[in-house]
RNA sequence: GGGCGAUUGGCGCAGUGGCUAGCGCGCCGGCUUUACACGCCGUGGGUCGGGGGUUCGAAUCCCUCAUCGCCUACCA
């Protein structure tokens, strides 16, 4: 057995350890292994971007994982962690244009076309594709390595083209002129989920038109992009708007003046809200979803006054002409004034749709792309809705179902360079979509690429060498469950079952687990504007991995979002300091780590151990069927901390101080059995310190050696204690009393040295009166506990009125001060406790007295009632008493 | 506009009909007690957001109001 050092060395265990599971292929998922005996556990990483750096967000989500996968492989399963990247179009892509612009390779990406662009890409993932992955190994995440995937390699590609090649096939995507969320800055088209919307600070511009057919009316309109009026084509009013119907079909003018001075007739459509602005509506079918469509109704004009980059064109008239969208507002609201057409402007909040990546608003634009009508819609929303696949929480279940319900057709491509081509070529009016180029001459390839989540809905089978019928996918697929944030709901939980439905047949997997965000303490979304993310290296460095994952475990409840604060790491770093130090204590006391428990030497407190151990089996084990991490954290940490340390090691201390060898052995067998059980608990969350314990305190020597290395990874998950057991070792509830007893007289005499205002540190004797007979090894546990002196056992103990006395079942515990006591301030406290006594009776007897409890309540809630009371009064009675004694002294 | 969630001691949370509403952190007081000051011992501190109802009994169920957060939405 290697001596364990005094000090926790976190940095040099953790590299060690996670080598040495790297080494031994601990992590490696072989699917030969998988047999009945040995079910398959499998979960997919959701992909970090692959120019990505760790953030709180992934500590929590791969820290969930990793546990998962862990205890997995306790229960003895043959677990999958298939772990991987993403190529993340847009935002890559940013990032390199951004570097080689500030390099000088470059100004704008046209200077060097596509082909070398996309070399540099590709170099840059070479080089910083790794780093997020080294950082997972930090946290100690027990991927697959082996297995490592990327959603551009070579196979993932040609799933990805495949796919849309079928799809196309069976008309799910089809090419079409649109109205698109347009991204000015990055120059592409973007899905609806990309765009974000943002409450702004507007103004709404009043402004008036003429009525071309009746001179002197005119019509005010209410809008926010004067600037856009160049490319109204009509206005539309509410037909059933008593205001405006003698004017429906006539026309008005515009204000502006612009080449296309040709009169807008005014149409009637339902759309209009009539109580919005003046219930106008200027339409400007070409820059507006809604407008566009009130356009199509009635056969307006579209006319496109804004160019892709978002400045304006000639269309818009000379005025406006070349400016850019924002600055062309002002000009127009200005020009509005001038020619005395605007009545007024007012502040207003109004929500903006903007680009996720590039943040800038999104200009609605008719353009033409590829889409896709979703596939198997029905079964994708039926397995959630019958639950066969869970949503953990549930409630994620309704948004899901709610978004399944209004499926509007997505928009695939994207005017980018880094991504998956779109595998269709054109010439001329032919076009033809295949995995390789057409034969012959003058065909040209679509120059789009794929939407990134085109690529990452494929993910759960794609990685396991879909369309080949591997192995792997036999085994592991459907994968077990899949933790992810609610954010990507639509973006990709969704979109994986329709794939997995429609590709594999069935779901991708059978337990969604949906984190909550990672806030700051103040409740803020994380963010590198606010400085508030901390760096989780930085955290790994100071406190150590475990300490980082129990610390964000144990803040992080399911179904609720998690208020990052470093108290909580700091706190994960003293509980392995303490689990430290406990198994070192372990370790001082020396003796060998295969002692059998003999029953018949168990003593009070090694049976309650035992017990509580028990409990704590169960309640973790729940926790874990639950997805309950936080009260599994809980759980260990009372049962650690609260009751193994403060109360059995303590009491403990007796022992290994008496000279009593046989007694000595007996308990650290029972101590060994313990932390054995509670290293192998803690694992999956702490699972760097556990293995270096595992190893210091010798039970490494009890492992099978089945995976080429004794490591705790693979040690069975407790189980509950079966009855024969229990009976053994006379593990009865009785024992709970006993210990509860004699852990209240302790605390009540300790609180005695308050009285007199004694340190703890200075010895002085007790008297102990006993209920009942009381074992030789309580008195001297007891003695122990209490720092005594002395505690002398006396049936007839007759103390003089009004020595300090704690009392429990055992019997009452006497601490004769002698004169020590302040009498003024015992007085106080004593009047304080009297008036709580009082108020608790009250309570008790309304209830009592009221016939319909005492009627309608059930027997042992009737009775506990009344035993309540009963008790209240003696204490009652009690205090009298020491109130009388202290009036007399 | 619709939907969801939250509201419990200073802070973060647990507690879905019945023990004196718990826990962690913090606060306060005392301790170099033979693992651990990243520690030990102990004390305070809450009319469970407001109001109403159901019930013998409500933090818990129902109604209503308020505040906050999130998602969703073609009011220009």
């Amino acid at each position: 057995m290697a001596e364990i050092p005094k000090a926790y060395e976190p940095q040099a265990v953790e590299t060690k350890w996670y080598s040495f599971w790297e080494e031994h292929e601990c992590f490696t998922a072989d699917p030969e292994r998988v047999s009945e005996a040995r079910p398959a556990y499998s979960i997919v990483i959701p992909p970090p971007n692959v120019t990505g750096v760790l953030h709180m967000g992934h500590v929590l989500n791969n820290t969930i994982q990793d546990i998962l996968a862990r205890k997995a492989r306790m229960d003895g399963k043959e677990v999958l962690w298939l772990p991987g990247t993403d190529h993340a179009g847009i935002a890559t892509q940013n990032v390199v244009e951004r570097a080689l612009r500030k390099e000088g390779v470059m100004k704008h990406r046209d200077d060097l076309g596509r082909e070398k662009l996309l070399e540099h890409i590709w170099e840059w993932k070479e080089k910083h594709g790794g780093i997020i992955i080294d950082q997972l190994k930090k946290l100690g995440a027990s991927c697959d390595w082996s297995r490592l995937r990327f959603t551009m390699d070579e196979n993932y590609t040609k799933c990805v083209q495949r796919v849309f090649v079928d799809l196309y096939k069976k008309g799910l995507i089809y090419r079409g002129k649109r109205m698109v969320n347009w991204c000015p800055k990055s120059l592409t088209a973007l899905s609806d989920e990309e765009v974000i919307m943002k409450e702004q600070n507007s103004q709404l511009f009043y402004f008036k038109v003429q009525v071309v057919e009746e001179p002197d009316t005119w019509l005010e309109i209410a809008t926010t992009r004067p600037e856009t009026i160049p490319g109204d084509s009509g206005i539309a009013v509410n037909p059933n708007d008593p205001r405006y119907a003698n004017l429906i079909g006539k026309h008005a003018v515009r204000p502006l003046p612009v080449e296309n001075q040709a009169h807008l007739p005014i149409v009637a459509d339902e759309h209009i809200d009539i109580e919005f602005g003046t219930g106008v509506l200027k339409v400007t079918p070409a820059h507006d979803k809604a407008d566009f469509e009130i356009g199509q109704r009635h056969k307006l004009e579209v006319i496109d006054v804004i160019n892709a980059n978002g400045k304006m064109n000639e269309l818009a008239g000379a005025d406006l002409d070349g400016l850019d969208r924002f600055e062309a507002r002002k000009v127009a609201t200005a020009k509005l004034e001038e020619m005395g057409a605007l009545i007024k402007a007012e502040d207003y909040k109004n929500n903006v749709g903007f680009s996720e990546r590039a943040d800038v608003p999104i200009e609605p634009r008719l353009s033409e792309q590829w889409f896709l009508k979703y596939p198997s819609q029905e079964q994708s929303r039926e397995c959630v809705a019958n639950g066969a696949l869970k949503f953990y929480p549930e409630r994620w279940s309704k948004t899901y179902d709610y978004w399944m319900d209004g499926l509007q057709d997505w928009c695939i491509s994207r005017q980018l360079w880094w991504g998956h081509r779109i595998p269709v070529w054109y010439r001329g009016e032919e076009i033809h979509c295949g995995l390789e180029a057409p034969e012959g001459d003058g065909w040209e390839q679509d120059p789009d690429v794929l939407d990134t989540w085109c690529s990452s809905w494929l993910w759960p089978f794609a990685t396991m060498g879909w369309p080949g019928d591997t192995e792997t996918l036999k085994k592991f697929y459907p994968t077990t469950d899949l933790v992810t944030g609610p954010d990507i709901i639509f973006f990709w939980v969704a979109r994986m079952i329709m794939a997995g439905y429609e590709y594999k047949g069935d779901l991708p997997f059978r337990n969604v687990y949906f984190t909550g965000i990672v806030r700051d303490k103040k409740g803020r979304k994380m963010s590198k504007s606010l400085g508030n993310s901390p760096d989780p290296l930085e955290l790994i460095e100071q406190y150590s991995a475990d300490a980082l994952r129990f610390g964000t475990m144990r803040s992080a409840p399911l179904g609720a979002d998690v208020l990052f604060d470093e108290k909580d790491v700091e706190l994960g770093r003293n509980f392995c300091n303490k689990l430290w130090n406990a198994c070192r204590f372990r370790q001082m006391q020396g003796g060998e780590t295969e002692g059998e428990i003999d029953p018949t030497l168990l003593t009070s407190d090694d049976r309650w151990i035992l017990r509580r151990l028990d409990q704590a089996i169960t309640e973790v084990t729940d926790a874990f069927a639950a997805y309950r991490f936080t009260d599994a954290t809980a759980t260990l940490y009372r049962f650690f901390w609260s009751e193994f340390c403060d109360w059995y090691v303590e009491s403990c201390k007796a022992t290994f101080f008496s000279e009593d060898a046989a007694r000595k052995a007996n308990v650290l067998a029972v101590f060994d059995f313990v932390t054995g059980h509670t290293l192998r608990l803690f694992h999956p969350f702490m699972p760097f310190i556990t293995e270096e314990l595992w190893h210091g305190l010798g039970f490494s020597a009890e492992m099978p050696d089945d995976q080429g290395g004794q490591t705790i990874m693979t040690a069975h998950w407790p189980k509950s204690f079966q009855d024969d057991f229990k009976e053994h070792y006379a593990l009865d509830e009785t024992i709970d009393d006993l210990v509860a007893a004699k852990h209240e007289l302790v605390t009540a005499g300790r609180n005695l040295r308050g009285i007199g205002n004694i340190p703890f540190a200075k010895k002085i004797d007790y008297i102990i009166k006993p209920a009942a007979k009381l074992d030789a090894y309580e008195v001297e546990v007891i003695q122990s506990l209490l720092n005594a002196e002395s505690l002398k056992v006396d049936a007839d103990y007759a103390p003089r009125k009004g020595t300090p006395v704690a009392r429990s079942a055992l019997g009452e515990l006497y601490l004769p001060l002698d004169g020590l006591i302040d009498v003024d301030a015992e007085k106080v406290r004593l009047e304080k406790q009297l008036e709580k006594i009082a108020s608790e009776i009250q309570k008790a007897d309304a209830k009592l007295n009221n016939p319909k409890f005492t009627e309608r309540a059930p027997e042992e809630v009737l009775q506990e009632a009344k035993d309540r009371l009963a008790e209240w009064q003696q204490k009652e009675q009690q205090t009298r008493e020491a109130i009388e004694y202290l009036a007399d002294a």
